[in-house]
DNA sequence: TTGAAAGCGCTAACAG
DNA sequence: CTGTTAGCGCTTTCAA
């Protein structure tokens, strides 16, 4: 046996052509048995399957879309810079996200490119209908870049910059950040810190404006502290031993990334704090590695296969209709609520 | 503003003959300054580029590949079941490997289609030059799907089933798990316990073989259990909370996924029991839950980007040459040493 | 060094 | 219900 991948003679895929000479019909007949844009009778169909099926017939998409216009493939940008070195935080973020992105993208027959890095020249050759981009930054250049290409673009959470983008799935943050201070605070918080992650994205931007707003409204004092996403768990210890060993520790903090979590976690437990008595935790963003702590860190799971059907649905409702949704599109994160901030009291739902 | 992602009026994208007037030349020339399959003089050149450059032109890859025959993207299917839900162990593996392959691919010049499940009916209509399935099960129906609709497949870590596949990324596992097995031996080790997954793929069934025979022939007792993936931490750690609790404890735990790891570590911790003094543990597989687990998991580093990268090349071959390498094209994970094994002693490089 | 023209495989009028 | 035919945008001979 061969073990071949590829046949032995290389043998030319079969055409229109020869399975309209195979079953006796004209090639319009066969195009319309596939694309099913006109009624065909069933027992032509019946010998025209048949021919297809014997030559291993499959249409070529290529010349399909030359004619149609479409070419069944959107792409997917993922912005936040740690999102391509899996090994930094927020791998579950994104797996998650173009997971769900490619289902909902294959359930409607097109396919979902994985596009690094659209800036790069080589990236010029692939094509694609149309382009979500998630986690777009303020003025974001890929998504610049892509409109000047013509490729219609849908960013899943807004650009900073662009905060009334009707083209973007719109992800409020707002009500389930003001749920986690709201239980810190009847939990006994005076004191917080905010360890962000330093991107200028949404999630990023718009968490901390909330976070500060409300602890000036509450009047708790707030520090915050920027922290590029790739010092991961080791940075944030850090940092957290540093806050918690000064003549004023912080009570509570608030974290972005879940590996930000891990770190505090430890930096608690070099110095014996006990969670949540001494400091409560929270995380904006969930994973396993929340989920899995000891103890298991309260945290916004932010929805992201809602997200992603929804970037699908618009991406589709820019290529058909051309016009933005009147309302716009709008994704609310849900708190899951666990060990680390204490009981949820009167923030739960 | 209006914020469009569409241009106002549905203008026609600037096609080759548009360019082609715009710059007084005939449309092979234009053709041939981005095909560079023919010298073109230089002020030509240059005023061809201009015009392209004023049209906001790009050419249709559609068109270009229906001449040319291929259509510059790369399918890839990762089977793993839990690869789908970004909710399970594995995820970092398959981010990973995910972007290493799409950044192989892209810098070729094509691009990487993420494709969920091409079994299904609307799938066909998605076209790929080729595919790399990443750790394919025994007699893979994905792989055989493909085949028979002529789609060229490389596969990361080979069918079990097609053990001497020359179209495969060969991953030997061996040499890292006898290292891993003696380290843990000439720490004392004499009664191992494997955790091992359910899926009938080659990382799982290889390295349980290697870690069987290693085992007999050095006269250690082995209890191997097999644990669906989807049960994650939990389910581990109920099993190995069973197994430490019982009459004769395993002094050894190797698990496969690093979410198992997590597991065992909080039944240690229940029970007391010291890693790595009274416990050794390690993984078959490396992610930030192994590197920052308390104490740091010792684990296997799979060199995804590695395999990533072998497969991109053998897939680009195998549609140039049709021949496939002489010899065997192999990767061979790496131990990453840390705490919960001791020290690596005589095992380590 | 450049142009003209014949398709690539398919879709979509337009006829029958 | 089915066949004929003119392209879709580009590549690629073949001429000039």
């Amino acid at each position: 046996m061969h073990n071949g991948c590829v046949p032995e003679e290389t043998r030319r895929q079969p055409t229109i052509k020869d399975v309209a000479a195979a079953a006796g019909v004209s090639i319009s007949t066969v195009s319309h048995v596939y694309s099913r844009a006109r009624p065909i009778s069933e027992p032509t169909a019946a010998r025209v399957t048949a021919a297809a099926e014997a030559l291993g017939y499959i249409p070529n998409p290529s010349a399909a879309s030359l004619r149609g216009g479409q070419v069944g493939i959107f792409g997917l940008v993922l912005r936040p810079r740690n999102a391509v070195h899996g090994s930094l935080s927020g791998t579950e973020t994104f797996t998650r996200f173009s997971g769900a992105a490619a289902a909902a993208t294959l359930a409607t027959g097109r396919g979902l490119l994985h596009v690094p890095n659209v800036l790069a020249e080589k990236a010029r050759r692939v094509a694609m209908d149309g382009c979500i981009v998630m986690g777009p930054y303020e003025r974001d250049d890929v998504v610049a870049a892509l409109k000047k290409r013509h490729v219609p673009v849908v960013c899943a959470d807004v650009d900073p910059s662009n905060p009334d983008d009707p083209w973007a799935v719109h992800v409020d943050y707002r009500p389930a950040v003001e749920q986690l201070l709201s239980a810190a605070a009847s939990g006994g918080a005076q004191r917080l810190a905010l360890i962000a992650g330093s991107e200028a994205n949404n999630w990023t931007m718009s968490t901390r404006g909330t976070i500060q707003e409300w602890c000036s409204a509450a009047g708790l004092s707030l520090t915050a502290h920027d922290l590029f996403e790739g010092v991961g768990s080791t940075g944030a210890e850090g940092l957290a031993f540093d806050l918690l060993g000064s003549s004023t520790p912080p009570d509570t903090i608030v974290v972005s990334s879940t590996r930000f979590a891990g770190g505090v976690l430890a930096a608690a437990k070099r110095l014996s704090i006990r969670i949540p008595e001494d400091l409560r935790v929270c995380a904006l963003t969930d994973s396993a590695l929340t989920r899995d702590a000891e103890p298991s860190i309260t945290s916004l799971d932010l929805l992201l296969e809602d997200q992603a059907k929804a970037c699908v649905d618009l991406l589709i409702r820019a290529l058909s209709e051309g016009s933005p949704p009147l309302q716009p599109v709008i994704v609310t994160p849900q708190v899951r609520w666990r060990a680390s901030l204490g009981s949820p009291g009167e923030g739960a739902p």
